[in-house]
DNA sequence: CATGAATGAGACTTCATTCAT
DNA sequence: TATGAATGAAGTCTCATTCAT
């Protein structure tokens, strides 16, 4: 279908920019290096998209939106608290593993930046906060997790200590094999949920 | 000391850049609003600095060598494992607590952007993941810690779950009184150590 | 007719372009601006016009041609002097009248902008106003106007006087009724003839 | 004095911008060609104006206030209405004669392009018109000037006429010799004044 | 040391025009 | 005829850095 083809195009777009802006970041990746890549006209970006800026914005927009509703799904679940937070940090460890590129842009350039682009968006990831605190507070009421740890508190560390994994494989700072990227999944839940002491 | 005391001058412009790069973010800094913020000539930056970049390369390194100087002395401290931690975690609360706007550059312009000015750090960045990972597989190797859990996975934990409590600061999600700061040592350790299940 | 009847479609075309050259100007006017209005598809417009510039061109020499028409006409005429220049006078002020967008158009895009589009029309615009110098010289060679003020001088203030008045109504400098415009007709014949001195 | 420099480069910009605008109208005038002709690096032009457009609006307000001064001057003076106009005629006139570049700019970019520029100066624009006006209903309350002509009409044709001499001469329709200029002063005001019928 | 004018490369965005369908 | 996606040249403005004083 003749239809579909400007779909086609902004997907060619986006999956370009993906490239590019996890190549050299936002700020050095040029509009004419997200066009080349694509291998369309320099014009046809801003055909489809108002501003570079944009772009990004899609980009996140389309994933994060992903995350929210994984998170939400799981919230409702007839899981245990565990599992759900095995759920969130499987759903965000996947996504990397499986669009490296993607999750690095989202996390460097706007989980990470909210100072720039990230404020855009504060609310939105925010969000994400929000509904992994949501389960620790319903593992609180279950009496499943302890009281004395604050569920926001809580919900920022198993954020953090997934995202700060991420970096650390985007930035090879420690292994990230297939094994690496399933163990993961298992061992952050592990950490936050058992800690690090020795029975 | 073999480093000569920075001037006065010198000081005078590092301090207004912290404060205009924690307002605007480095990239929408320009070396006119750093000097008008110092209330110093323009050229006079440039005097001091060979660039912008420098500027925040000398606010980052001059902190970061602090927290690199802190883990290592902790390390080699007579201290439990769990106390070594409660050091480090202690070290970077407080920086945030007595710098806001020190600490935010760093976290949001170095440690978090390392796809750009990070690059140039990266070095150093992972220093103190590394000191972190010894810490622990000291603990291992003491038997205080479990062995089931990586060093550098849970050092990564570790100080992601501490830098993404600052985030939550520095970007009003989460609450950020004195009484926070001296608690949040207290639980991100605890959180990190003991876990948050319910014994 | 040589000429072919323009197509109803070219027709919409030229309204539409009339009514988005008066709102925003020539230059502020993009080729969509014009689809849109006419609700004609984007390319539909370089169907039928080689350029945006061309649109205007024709806009300009459709109706300028009238007024060339009508100057001859009247030249032609057994009437005074002082009638004729009152029909030159009123051909203008009725085109105004009934199509104020167009004689906008005309004159601010056109007459009035000599250093960019007039350019290519200094000539048909020199054209009119020899014209009108025509009927003054006859009347200077008739004896009812006099000799020391220039024909082609005459000519120049006869049109200027109207076409600022034009310009006063567009820009609502000064008021534009009907009334105002059966009356200065007159009023810029007795003006220019008898002048504002007291008798 | 070193303190003078700025202006000296202020004044330089401008003066290269009379010429190219001139030349090529404002639209086809690029800043580069400004500063080309200003025999200045690029951005200085930006150091010293915000935009192309307030390089042109300087030129004209800088301009257009010396007219408004010498309407609101001979306003005041004792001179009979007939001498007022002269003088403002002279001083339109004089203007052209002693810097055409500066006049036909003001002319052709300004106060003939209402639409974009003019836009912006329409008041000070019609604060010429009031002050003529002014004059031509000080005349007719003194009984010198007729009264079936409205006063702000006699102005608008009164400028009109200027106006449009000054664009013949800017655009070669008539001729424009010095000779010219000193009997065109006398012309406009005889022509408006007296009329041009035959006593 | 100090000043701030001067430089100019760089990048975004616009939009007239073309063209395949 | 009609459509609107595709092209890419053009030009404004920004701002880090240099430099003369």
């Amino acid at each position: 279908m003749a239809r579909e083809a400007p779909t086609e195009r902004r997907r060619q777009i986006l999956d370009a920019a993906v490239k590019v802006f996890a190549r050299q970041g936002f700020h050095s990746t040029r509009v004419a290096d997200i066009a080349d890549e694509a291998d369309v006209a320099y014009g046809l970006v801003y055909h489809y998209f108002a501003s570079k800026e944009n772009v990004l914005n899609e980009l996140f927009v389309q994933r994060w939106s992903l995350l929210l509703e994984a998170i939400a799904e799981t919230e409702q679940s007839e899981a245990t608290p565990q599992e759900k937070l095995g759920v969130v940090a499987g759903f965000i460890i996947d996504s990397y593993r499986y669009d490296p590129d993607l999750m690095k842009v989202i996390i460097v350039e706007v989980t990470r930046a909210a100072n720039s682009f990230g404020r855009t968006h504060l609310e939105q990831i925010n969000a994400a906060y929000l509904g992994i605190a949501r389960i620790v507070s319903d593992g609180q009421a279950a009496g499943v997790f302890r009281r004395d740890i604050d569920s926001s508190f809580a919900s920022m560390s198993f954020y953090g200590a997934i995202e700060q994994l991420l970096s650390g494989w985007i930035f090879g700072l420690i292994p990230g094999s297939d094994r690496d990227f399933d163990e993961a999944r298992e061992l952050v839940v592990k950490t936050i949920c058992e800690g690090l002491n020795q029975r």
